[in-house]
RNA sequence: GCUCCCGUAGUCUAGUCCGGUCAAGGAUCCGGGGCCUUCGACCCCGUAACGCGGGUUCGAAUCCCGCCGGGAGCACCA
């Protein structure tokens, strides 16, 4: 048994090297393989290779963000386990005033998925699927499992704490039936009659007592209109989607367990037997906290930088910093199918993201808040000088860029060693002139020595040759420098680590002719 | 309040089902050192955990009981 599990946790993980491998360019030839821990995943019960369903099940009401990647990988480490297959399954039912479809986000869903890796094998909207659901409802109904309830939400609410019966509970299937009908045929106006399911009243879980299984709503929706008034709830809506579709297991967040119980009380009336709930714990990604009515909000109003914006923590926006989805990937198998709450900070997912990144980038310079520093006796002969691309692999190539006598440094950088020795990495030793420096005036340093000697190190930008740069931080304000002239080059999408800064990506956006190069930082 | 779930180092995780091989493994973080002219990488070293209390047992992270703590659900949302 120890070592049929040793054997099960190392698939994906070579899995996953392998795939890597498969990408090819620098990363194929990179010298190590990344490898990270992968976290347990039970066995899917009664499973067989090849027959394996599974549905992700999204609700159209914003792009995918960091937390879709657990139900993302998930999903996909099972689909792969067992060759299986993936539904998308647009969950897409009529929602309530706070929670509503929207129409973008059927594309931009499918999108995201693309983007993290996870292609779905099918896609099906669950708003072409209501007409399914009234046969069902009838069955329910027929046996007496169901009634047609006209209190107020209030009162319903009220009656459910209590355990407390309403007056229409006693209907029998005849009279249900009825009241059914007069659901389906508009005799009824939003909020006047709900389906309810009929469970016990001694039920000693509140939430489970006799929930609604059928509302009536005016509201438009995004792909059907007003076709339909009478619409499921989504434990109904996937007590008969889970059979119909053929689902074999359903993986889902345990905030979603009383769903089971829910699908699995219906299922237990039809004399039906639908497939295993399997559930992982709360993930929080500590610096996440994405609140999508927010993010929507600033999105629509402009007040963000679009979906991938970094602020939202959108898969996206975890690709334009250059956090790649296989790193992604990695740090959500790592939890595994754990139950427990995890409050984990975004550093983990940088630790994952740096093993794949930092073979890759190529080095450059960038000075934050520059300022201008002419060095007297510098010598002739560094006016350029060609570094490497990446300090530990020689094949990645080398630079040239210009050196002296006039230099950009960062202030705040240089400001801390006024009156020191230092030296400019990988080039000479100057003495900078002792504090104050007044802004806007150039600093006058001085050439000591060109030996490598233990000094404080300091980033530099040669100001005959320098290329200004916008880096959009992840808090989403915007950081100010310049960056050596190799950069002229940078392709977009291109990642580099800015030494003693951090990993970015060059924006995908086109740049502005005239503007700075605009890069999105990843992470130290 | 009711119902369910979860508690292994700062964080995440392996081990718990089937008690001994666990004086508890890995990752990350943190600290120290080495090395490459980065605050990054790599190498070495180090700190650090079985929520608490009982019980069963030769032996408990693992089984039993009782507490305590955390989370989720209690929508005509998903």
């Amino acid at each position: 048994m120890a070592v049929a599990v040793a054997e099960l946790r190392g698939v994906p993980v070579a899995e996953l090297a392998d795939r890597l491998d498969r990408l090819g360019g620098p990363e194929a030839s990179r010298p190590s393989v990344a490898r990270s821990a992968t976290g347990t995943f039970p066995d899917l019960p009664g499973a067989e290779r090849g027959k394996v369903v599974l549905r992700l099940a999204p609700f159209p009401n914003g792009v995918l963000h960091i937390g879709h990647g657990r139900l993302l990988y998930v999903h996909d480490h099972y689909r792969q386990q067992y060759d299986g297959r993936i539904l998308l399954v647009f969950d897409d039912t009529i929602g309530s005033d706070e929670k509503r479809a929207e129409p973008e986000f059927f594309d931009l869903i499918q999108g995201d998925c693309e983007l993290a890796g996870v292609r779905p094998d099918a896609v099906y909207y669950k708003s072409d699927r209501i007409p399914s659901h009234y046969p069902w409802a009838r069955r329910v109904i027929e046996h007496g499992g169901a009634y047609v309830c006209r209190c107020p939400p209030d009162l319903l609410r009220e009656n459910r704490a209590a355990g407390r019966a309403c007056p229409e509970r006693s209907q029998g299937p005849t009279e249900a039936l009825e009241g059914w009908e007069k659901m389906l045929a508009n005799v009824y106006g939003p909020g006047e009659a709900v389906l309810r399911l009929r469970t016990d009243l001694a039920e000693p879980d509140p939430a489970f007592r006799d929930r609604v299984l059928f509302r009536i709503s005016d509201q438009a929706h995004p792909r059907v209109g007003t076709k339909y008034r009478v619409w499921p709830m989504l434990e109904f809506s996937w007590a008969v989607d889970d059979v119909e579709l053929g689902v074999t297991h359903v993986l889902r967040g345990k905030e979603l367990v009383i769903e089971d119980r829910m699908q699995r009380f219906v299922w237990d009336l039809l004399g039906i037997r639908g497939p295993p709930f399997l559930h992982w714990g709360l993930l929080r990604v500590r610096e996440a906290k994405v609140a999508k009515s927010k993010a929507n909000r600033e999105v629509r109003s402009g007040a963000y930088d679009g979906w991938a914006d970094p602020r939202t923590w959108s898969l996206r926006s975890l690709d334009r910093r250059g956090i790649s989805m296989e790193s992604l990937r990695a740090f959500i198998l790592s939890f595994g199918m754990s139950l427990t709450d995890i409050d984990v900070p975004a550093e983990s997912l940088y630790a994952e993201n740096r093993k794949r990144i930092d073979a890759i980038a190529l080095r450059r310079a960038f000075v934050s808040a520059p300022v201008r520093v002419d060095v007297a006796g510098y010598p002739l002969d560094r006016g350029e000088v060609t570094l490497p691309n990446h300090p530990d692999r020689p094949e990645l190539g080398e630079r040239t860029v210009a050196g002296g006598p006039s230099f950009y440094l960062a202030r705040p950088d240089a400001e801390a060693h006024a009156g020191e020795e230092v030296r400019l990495k990988d080039l000479v030793n100057v003495r900078l002139p002792p504090a104050p420096w007044p802004a806007g005036i150039p600093v006058s340093a001085e050439f000591t020595s060109r030996e490598n000697r233990r000094l404080p190190r300091l980033q530099w930008v040669g100001t005959a040759d320098s290329v200004p740069v916008d880096v959009l931080q992840i808090d989403g304000t915007h950081l100010a420098g310049v960056g050596d002239r190799s950069l002229r080059t940078a392709l977009p999408r291109e990642i580099f680590q800015f030494e003693r800064v951090g990993f970015v990506r060059v924006d995908s956006a086109p740049p502005a002719p005239s503007g700075p190069l605009r890069v999105v930082y990843a992470h130290p």
